[in-house]
DNA sequence: GTATGTCGATACTGATCAGTATGTCAATAC
DNA sequence: GTATTGACATACTGATCAGTATCGACATAC
């Protein structure tokens, strides 16, 4: 049942094991709450196994979130590139690659490791790093998207990123909470009108797609 | 210094003095980081004072969610009540009623309270009701603003207020990891182009005409 | 006045847990 | 083969902390 592995296949063997259990045991408790015994024991160590592999818990916390930005990352690009922009949003309807109970699991990391990134700076640059990335990616198919489509986006490229991100971050947020009440279909909807620019108000229309909107004052 | 105060007006005192430590210390060290030891401190009290008032730390932390909801629902209606649609869309980009950093806080603690409602059901409950009041408080509004302009809106008015507390959150969300990369105004630029509004540059113009569209320096 | 009950302080307990020190055994090196 | 190194297990430590038991002071009741 035990493959023969050489010392360096082994290690990274039990580190993907302990990361995978991490993920597990963090989601289900909290970053806090959760015990390195507990996480250890998940994955079918014990507590000596995490302090060969990682120099801390938060370090296997942000290990954990690294790895997941990787995969995140490839997945994004696959799903999306050179989709022009019907495509994507058609994409959006079809909803999250994955099963529902693991997408949560997701959503409660994602969150857990922002509060985490409000305290520590080090975890704070790499979450804003990773989604600036994203950003950026976006952006691009949006722009090429409306270049091949001929028209003009109603915000910018990198805004509409922020947009469509903030409104999933936001329904999934609300849908955790109450389910019965939040449909997460939602985001597609939103996400189509805004990027569908030809509306049947011709007058709004004409406007809109010349300008965007004007930007309110200054954040502070 | 010290007003002479009867048992129930000394105890309330006591009481709001623990929830207001209690907000700034889990806001900075997180619910399941910080002790009832440094709260009671940071009210001025020690921890005979918090199980004297509070069942639990548990109960504590749903005291201070449910006091917040209070002062906020308090605010939201009194905020956007009667106003038409125009009034309620510039009243999103004034942005919010509380300085920065008081806001930053709640943002936290209203992420680590939802974390919290994950895996308490009681929690979540609790936060679920808040949401949906809240949301039936502006579809109403939204429903009335519509009407009196005499127009359709292009999402059901429930819907609509699902989306805009959606994108706060989710703005909220990006921005608090990376505030030079996001601009929160963005909230009131989408929710204005989703509601359509009848041209802005009336009531906006005054104001904002001499901000020509120049978003991807936002300074911070 | 005296009695009573409440609020909050003090002191303690039992449990948990991150991190460390050391041991053990197997893989690699020679 | 023997020596060495590395990966993980075991055992321990020091510290923290939620919750409890008890006590004193003071407001209220009579």
């Amino acid at each position: 049942m035990q493959e023969r592995l050489n010392r360096q296949e082994r290690k990274s063997q039990t580190r993907e094991r302990l990361i995978d259990a991490a993920a597990q045991v963090f989601a289900r408790l909290g970053f806090e709450a959760a015990s390195l015994d507990e996480v250890a024991a998940a994955a079918g160590y014990t507590k000596g196994a995490v302090y060969s592999n990682f120099a801390s818990k938060t370090d296997l916390f942000i290990a954990l979130i690294e790895r997941r930005i990787e995969v995140q990352s490839a997945e994004h690009a696959r799903r999306f590139q050179g989709q022009d922009l019907d495509a994507m949003a058609r994409g959006l309807e079809a909803g999250p690659a994955e099963e529902p109970e693991s997408e949560k699991q997701w959503v409660v990391l994602a969150i857990e490791f922002w509060l985490h990134a409000m305290r520590d700076d080090r975890a704070r640059v790499l979450m804003a790093e990773q989604y600036e990335r994203a950003r950026m990616v976006s952006a691009d198919l949006i722009a090429s998207g409306y270049k091949k489509a001929g028209q003009q986006p109603p915000f910018e490229p990198r805004d509409m990123a922020i947009i469509i991100e903030a409104v999933g971050a936001g329904l999934a947020f609300q849908a955790a909470l109450d389910p019965a009440h939040v449909r997460m279909s939602l985001q597609a909807e939103v996400v189509a009108r805004l990027l569908r620019l030809p509306e049947p108000d011709v007058a709004t229309a004409a406007t809109d797609a010349t300008k965007p909107f004007e930007a309110s004052r200054p954040n502070s």
